[in-house]
DNA sequence: TGTCTTTCTTAACTTAAGTCAACGAATTAG
DNA sequence: CTAATTCGTTGACTTAAGTTAAGAAAGACA
């Protein structure tokens, strides 16, 4: 399972053995089953999340209706906004399948940036490119219609269909359910 | 005018002789005057921008139509999300007022961040409360109607109903104008 | 100053999402 | 395996945004 972690460390930078050997050593993989909370509105974050196996979802609640922002799956980090803040999260944080994840704390990564600081600049520049990606997400959100965000969405994570209940899914595309029946009808025509 | 970036800092980190010195050197404050285009889609982005002044829009080309998506006015940052990357922009910067700004480079940052790491840091930690703001302002533009959005904006940005355009607050709240004036019309009862 | 352009509003009509309610299908729990 | 819950679809109706078009108001410019 720490291959995993290993492998996707070593698309963007050496794996020397030292850093293989010290990763090994550290117990920080956990399995959560499905519908496990990770994170509650409210509570203050000191876990981030890096998934090998299964999905994790955010969401609000929003006079009692959950609304969900996003889905994380393979290979997707999890951190939390209020992560290492002591601010409490607007938001919770539930695996929707049983899951397989990585588990930092900000000790542990402040240990392991001190011992390997190529890893803490890597983390830096693809927090820039999420950061990134996240703008643009954010605006075609804002220049789409629910349906065509829902094609994007059939085109982009197809795997998501499968395995999230569609309720999530509307919520996610910011409509309703029923709204969301009617979008799948219209466009198998 | 340095002086209000200097300002600005002070509010995170103390201010040292040798910082100031070092920063009156460098001439990096500029003048935009209303309508400038900062950045073209297509273009890579070599400046980021500190606001002084004025105000910056970012929008995107839509079928011929603009879409903004953000305004940036007095002591907000403008990091083109392609800045020292050498990917092209999606987006259009444009100055929707004369507008004085402190211009950076990725030389002139790497320049500094050597000479004072604290503001490395602070940059960071900055950008980690950025991000957690912008995915904030996500979730609440997807969990909110386009009146509540419209209000909310009156309530945290008064100043922009001011000095922006109606058009562009409407592509902003992701509605036509027409739209826009309506929901005025209704909230004024 | 007066003209041109941009901006804002209004109206009539179309389209699609929200709401409420009902029902069958699928999933989960005991 | 059955009962209970959750989930997805459908229909009728309401509400609000998109579209098109026109005209008034405000600003820019020469």
């Amino acid at each position: 399972m720490k291959n995993e972690i290993l492998k996707h460390l070593s698309k963007y930078i050496p794996i020397t053995e030292e850093l293989e050997e010290e990763l090994s050593k550290i117990e920080f993989i956990k399995f959560f089953t499905k519908g496990t909370i990770l994170l509650e509105e409210g509570k203050i974050s000191n876990e981030c999340f890096f998934i090998i196996k299964g999905c994790i979802r955010s969401f609000y609640n929003k006079d009692g209706e959950e609304k969900t922002t996003e889905f994380y799956s393979e290979e997707q980090a999890v951190v939390p906004s209020a992560y290492g803040n002591k601010i409490p999260s607007k938001y919770y944080l539930e695996c929707i399948e049983d899951t397989i994840a990585g588990v930092g704390t900000p000790e542990l990564e402040t240990e392991i940036y001190q011992k390997f600081p190529q890893i803490e600049s890597l983390n830096r520049a693809l927090g820039e490119v999420i950061m990134a990606k996240y703008q643009d997400t954010f605006a075609e959100f804002k220049m789409t219609s629910p349906e065509e965000r829902y094609l994007a969405l059939l085109k982009n994570r197809p795997d998501l269909i499968q395995r999230v209940p569609q309720h999530q899914i509307a919520s996610y595309l910011g409509i309703k359910p029923e709204s969301l029946s009617r979008i799948r009808k219209r466009i198998m025509k």
